[in-house]
RNA sequence: GGAAGUUUAGCUCAGCUGGGAGAGCAUCCGCCUUACAAGCGGAGGGUCAUAGGUUCGAUCCCUAUAACUUCCACCA
C-alpha cells in the first residue's frame, strides 16, 4: 500500500476492476432472494450536482449492503430525455447557426436531438461511476430507447382505450420561451414587485365610471367584462350596464360574481377569459366571449391595436402612457405578488386557453392513496406520506401534451377523410373505417414525466413478459428527493398499480436538499453551487460520500461545503493509517480461530464492542439511519480501536512471546477486516484497497459476507474500562502538573477491589499513561506522591517535593464534591416513593448499587 | 389561507418508543510517543427556543407562543 492515503491513486483503478469482473451485474436467480432498486434517471444531457451525489451515495450504500448480505442485487441505472430542457438546448444551437426549428423541419430536428443525446449523454454516467455507483451498467436504460418507447405507446393506448385520456380545452400555463404548455407543478410561483394599475372604465350611458385594479394592464385588450361582487352595495346599480373599455373603445358588460372580493383593490375586476384561469371559469358562467391578445411567442397580437407585436411585459410602459394620456389612469401603486414561472427556464408563464391532452386522475389516484393508508407503501421519514397524500387527495387532471418535437409523440391518429380518431401502438397508415390513407398524427409530444412514470417496469422490459420483470419487479426501495415526490413518485405509483397491478416499490426513502455551507439553496444566480467532481478530484469519492451522509438524518436538508469533505478525508486517512499498522504487523502471520487463544481483558473488550457495533450497524442500516450507523463506525474506529486497542496491542506484538503475538495479530486482523466490511458501503474504494492487502482476503470485499453478530465473541462483565479510567486519570493529573507526555514517571497502583485486573495490566498502564515503572502497592505510600483516584483503583505518582499540596487538596475536594453531589442525587431519587414504586426495578436497583458504591468511595476518600 | 418541518456547545449538526446531554470543527494548555502532526494527550464550553400540562421522572409526549424554512392553494 502507498505510504499516504491518496484516493486519486486507486479509486478509478478499483472501479475498473469491479466493472471488468462484472461484480455489479445481476441475473434472475430463483435460488436467491432478490433486492432491486431503480435509479431516478438524471437528465441525459445534464451534469451531476451535489444533490445527485447525496442521492446516489444513499442508493449505493443500501445496494452494497444488501449485496453483501447475499441478495441478488440489481441497481438499474438510466437517464431521462428531459424533452423541454434538451429541446431548448438544440434550439439554442440552431439559433447560433441562424436557423429555426421550422426551417430544419421536424425530422431533422429530431435527428439533431439524438446527436445531442449521443454527444452529452454519457457524461453524467461517467460522473456517477467516479462516485462509485455499483449499478448494473449493462442494463442502462434511456427513456427514449426503443423498448421504453414501446412501453410509453402501449400505456398511452391502454389509458386511451379505457377512457382515461381525453382532449380538452382549458386554461393552461404556457411558456413563451420553451413554446410549450407546462403542467401545474412545472409552474413555479415566484414573488415579484410590480405595480397595481387603477384604471377608470366609464359607463356607456355616461352616468359614471368603474375603477378596476389590475397587475396586468396588457391584457385589457382581451377584457370582455368587468365583474363585481353581487353583495357589493357600491356597484349594485351598475350590474347589467355596459362600460367602455378604454383604448379599444368597446362596450363590455358589468357582471356580478361571487369570485370578486369586495375588500381587494376597488372591488371591481376586469375579466380576461382568455388569459386567466379564474376569468376563464367566470367567462363560462356568464357566457362571455374570449379574446386572445397574447400569442405563443409572448407578443401582443392584432387585438392590441397599435401595441401589436410588442412583448407582453415591455408593452406595459407605453400602455400606461396611453392610459395617462386618455386620463383614465387613476393611480399606480407598488405591489408584491407571485407570478407563475417556467421551472425549466424561469420565464414568466402565460395562462392561455388551449386544447391539450389530459389524463383523468381521480380514479387512478384512489388505489395510490389506499396503498399508503394501508401501510403497503412506506415512506422514510414518515412525514412525507402526508405530502404524498395531500397531493393525491387534491389531484387535478394531468396535462400530458407538450408542444415540442423531442420526446414521445402522442400516438393519436386522425383520418382526414372520415374523421376517425384513435390511439395506436403502431403508426396508423390506413384508416380502419374508410380505408383512406390521409392519416395525420397529433403533432404534440408527451410530458417527460409520462415516460418516467413507467420507469420501474419499462426498464425491466414491460410490456413484454421478461424474466427480469418477473424476478426483479416490484422493486424494493426507491431513494429520491422530496422535491420530486409529486412529479415522479406519485405518478410511478399510480401507473404501476394501473398497468402492473402491483406497487412499483415497497419503500420510499426521501433525502433532503443539499444547501451551501450557509444553508442557502444552491443556485446559478448565487454562484454557490458545488461541483461534486471537484470534490471527488480534491478529496476522493469516498470522502465525498461519507461527508454527505455521516451525522445526517434522512429527509433533512444539509448544509455542505468542502470543509466537510476535508473532515471525512482526515478520518479516512486515520483508518488508512491504522490499516497500515495492522498490515505492517501481520505480514507473516498465521491465521487461527480466535477461540484458540487465551483472551485477556482488553481483547474481550474490543471484541465485545465490535459485536455491539455489528448489531447496531445492521439495525440502523435496516431502518435507513445511515448517518447514525456511520457515526458509530467512526466512533469505534477512533475511540476504541485506534486510541486503545491498537496502542495496547503493541505490548503483545513486541513482547517476544509467540502466543501473545499470534493472538494480537489475529485479533487485529479480525477487527480490521470486520470494520472494513462494515464501512464498505460508505467508502467502497478505500476499503477495497486495504482489503486487497489483508492476509487471507477474498477476491473482493464487495462480494464478501457482511458481518454478523457473533455471540461467542461477546463477553460479559468487561473490566478493561476500569484500566482505561485509571490511565485517563493519571494522564489528567500529569497534565495538571505540566509533565510532558514524553517524560516517564513511576506509577504505584493501589487497587480497591480487583487486584488481579490491574496486576495483569501493569504494562498497559505503563505504556499508555507514560509510566517508567508501574507497581501494585498494598497501602498508601509513605513517599510524597500526587494522588489519583478512580472508583476502582488509586494511583500514586511519587514526585517528592514537586507535589503541590494545594493542588492535591483542591483535586481531592473537587472529587469529594462530585461524590457528594452524586450521593445526594441518588438519595433524593430513592427517597421518592413514586420512583421506587413505579420505575423499572432494574433502574431502582442500579441506583441503589450506585449509591452504596459512592458512599463507600467517599468514606475511603474522607478517611485519609 | 391550508399543511409540514426546524429551533440542542462559538459554528455545522447527531441523539431521545421518557431514566444522569454527544460528535466534528473552532478555542485554550502540553507533546514530532517507532500507523497517523491530515497526528497524540489534556481542558473549557449547553436552564436541549419560551410558557404551561401529563408523569415518580420531560431535551424527548401533549397544548399554546415566537422565529426561521419548505410544500400546497392563491386576490385581480
Amino acid at each position: 500500500m502507498e505510504k499516504t492515503y491518496d484516493p486519486s491513486k486507486f479509486e478509478s483503478r478499483i472501479y475498473q476492476t469491479w466493472l471488468k469482473n462484472k461484480y455489479f451485474a445481476s441475473r434472475p436467480d430463483k435460488n436467491k432472494k432478490k433486492f432491486s432498486v431503480c435509479m431516478p434517471p438524471p437528465n441525459v444531457t445534464g451534469k451531476a450536482h451535489v444533490g445527485h451525489a447525496l442521492n446516489h451515495a444513499i442508493q449505493d450504500i443500501i445496494v452494497r449492503y444488501k449485496r453483501m448480505q447475499g441478495f441478488e442485487t440489481l441497481w438499474l441505472p438510466g437517464t431521462d430525455h428531459a424533452a423541454i430542457a434538451t429541446e431548448a438546448k438544440v434550439v439554442g444551437a440552431l439559433e447560433k447557426e441562424g436557423l429555426t426549428k421550422e426551417q430544419v423541419g421536424r425530422e431533422n430536428f429530431i435527428r439533431r436531438g439524438w446527436d445531442w443525446y449521443k454527444e452529452y449523454g454519457n457524461i453524467i454516467c461517467e460522473q456517477l461511476m467516479s462516485m462509485g455507483d455499483s449499478c448494473d451498467w449493462d442494463r442502462k436504460a434511456f427513456t427514449m430507447d426503443e423498448n421504453l418507447s414501446r412501453a410509453v405507446r402501449h400505456s398511452f393506448v391502454e389509458y386511451y382505450n379505457k377512457g382515461y385520456i381525453y382532449q380538452g380545452k382549458r386554461v393552461i400555463n404556457y411558456c413563451p420561451k420553451c413554446r410549450s404548455s407546462i403542467s401545474d407543478i412545472e409552474n413555479e410561483y415566484k414573488e415579484q414587485t410590480t405595480k397595481l394599475w387603477h384604471i377608470r372604465y366609464p359607463l356607456e350611458d355616461g352616468s359614471g365610471e368603474v375603477v378596476v385594479a389590475t397587475t396586468r394592464p396588457e391584457t385589457m385588450f382581451g377584457d370582455t367584462a368587468v365583474a363585481v361582487n353581487p353583495k357589493d352595495k357600491r356597484y349594485k346599480n351598475i350590474v347589467g350596464k355596459n362600460v367602455i373599455l378604454p383604448i379599444v373603445n368597446k362596450p363590455i358588460p358589468v357582471v356580478a360574481d361571487e369570485y370578486c372580493e369586495m375588500e381587494f383593490g376597488t372591488g371591481a375586476v376586469k375579466i380576461t377569459p382568455a388569459h386567466d384561469p379564474n376569468d376563464y371559469d367566470l367567462g363560462l358562467r356568464h357566457n362571455l366571449p374570449m379574446v386572445v391578445v397574447i400569442d405563443d411567442d409572448g407578443k401582443l397580437n392584432e387585438n392590441a391595436g397599435k401595441f401589436a407585436g410588442m412583448d407582453r411585459i415591455e408593452a406595459r410602459k407605453p400602455i400606461e402612457a396611453e392610459l395617462k394620456k386618455l386620463g383614465v389612469l387613476v393611480k399606480t401603486e407598488t405591489y408584491k405578488n407571485k407570478v407563475g414561472c417556467c421551472c425549466r427556464c424561469g420565464t414568466m408563464t402565460e395562462p392561455k386557453v388551449s386544447e391539450q391532452w389530459w389524463v383523468k386522475m381521480k380514479e387512478l389516484a384512489k388505489p395510490a392513496i389506499e396503498a399508503v393508508k394501508k401501510g403497503e407503501l412506506k415512506f422514510t421519514p414518515k412525514r412525507y406520506e402526508k405530502m404524498y397524500l395531500n397531493w393525491l387527495e387534491n389531484i387535478q387532471d394531468w396535462c400530458i401534451s407538450r408542444q415540442l418535437w423531442l420526446g414521445h409523440r402522442i400516438p393519436v391518429f386522425t383520418c382526414k377523410d372520415c374523421g376517425f380518431k384513435g390511439a395506436f401502438e403502431e403508426d396508423l397508415k390506413v384508416c380502419p373505417k374508410c380505408k383512406s390513407k390521409h392519416i395525420t398524427q397529433d403533432p404534440d409530444v408527451l410530458d417527460t414525466w409520462f415516460s418516467s412514470a413507467l420507469w420501474p417496469f419499462s426498464t425491466l422490459g414491460w410490456p413484454n413478459k421478461t424474466p427480469e420483470l418477473d424476478y426483479f419487479y416490484p422493486t424494493d426501495v426507491l431513494a429520491t428527493g422530496y422535491d420530486i415526490i409529486t412529479f415522479w413518485v406519485v405518478r410511478m405509483v399510480f401507473s404501476g398499480l394501473f398497468f402492473t397491478k402491483k406497487l412499483p416499490f415497497k419503500e420510499v426513502v426521501i433525502n433532503g436538499i443539499v444547501r451551501d455551507s450557509q444553508g442557502r439553496k444552491m443556485s446559478k444566480n448565487l454562484g454557490n453551487g458545488i461541483d461534486p467532481m471537484e470534490i471527488v478530484g480534491e478529496y476522493g469519492a469516498d470522502s465525498m460520500r461519507l461527508s454527505l451522509i455521516n451525522g445526517t438524518s434522512m429527509g433533512m436538508d444539509i448544509s455542505y461545503g468542502k470543509e466537510k469533505a476535508k473532515e471525512s478525508k482526515i478520518f479516512i486517512n486515520k483508518l488508512y493509517n491504522a490499516s497500515k499498522f495492522v498490515l505492517a504487523n501481520t505480514e507473516h502471520m498465521q491465521i487461527k480461530p480466535l477461540s484458540s487463544f487465551a483472551l485477556d481483558e482488553k481483547d474481550k473488550w474490543v471484541l465485545s464492542k465490535l459485536q455491539d457495533l455489528i448489531r447496531s450497524t445492521i439495525k440502523n442500516l435496516d431502518k435507513y439511519a445511515l448517518g447514525v450507523a456511520s457515526a458509530n463506525l467512526i466512533d469505534f474506529t477512533i475511540s476504541i480501536f485506534c486510541d486503545w486497542y491498537i496502542e495496547a496491542s503493541k505490548i503483545d506484538l513486541n513482547s517476544g512471546n509467540k502466543e501473545s503475538k499470534d493472538k494480537a495479530q489475529n485479533i487485529l486482523l479480525y477487527v480490521l477486516t470486520t470494520l472494513l466490511k462494515l464501512f464498505h458501503p460508505y467508502i467502497p474504494f478505500v476499503t477495497e484497497e486495504i482489503y486487497q492487502n489483508l492476509p487471507g482476503h477474498e477476491e473482493t470485499i464487495m462480494l464478501s459476507k457482511f458481518p454478523e453478530y457473533n455471540s461467542k465473541l461477546a463477553f460479559k462483565n468487561l473490566k478493561f474500562e476500569e484500566v482505561i479510567a485509571v490511565i485517563r486519570a493519571v494522564r489528567a493529573t500529569r497534565s495538571q502538573y505540566n509533565i510532558p507526555d514524553n517524560k516517564k514517571v513511576s506509577i504505584n497502583l493501589l487497587p480497591l477491589e480487583d487486584e488481579k485486573l490491574f496486576a495483569e495490566n501493569l504494562n498497559v498502564v505503563a505504556k499508555l499513561a507514560g509510566g517508567s515503572q508501574v507497581n501494585i502497592i498494598k497501602s498508601e505510600p509513605k513517599e510524597k506522591s500526587a494522588k489519583v483516584v478512580t472508583s476502582t483503583c488509586n494511583a500514586y505518582l511519587p514526585m517528592g517535593d514537586l507535589v503541590d499540596e494545594a493542588q492535591e487538596k483542591e483535586r481531592a475536594s473537587k472529587k469529594i464534591e462530585e461524590l457528594k453531589f452524586e450521593i445526594a442525587r441518588s438519595e433524593k431519587m430513592l427517597s421518592n416513593a413514586g420512583f421506587v414504586a413505579k420505575a423499572p426495578k432494574t433502574l431502582v436497583d442500579a441506583e441503589k448499587e450506585k449509591l452504596a458504591k459512592n458512599k463507600e468511595f467517599l468514606k475511603q476518600l474522607l478517611g485519609e
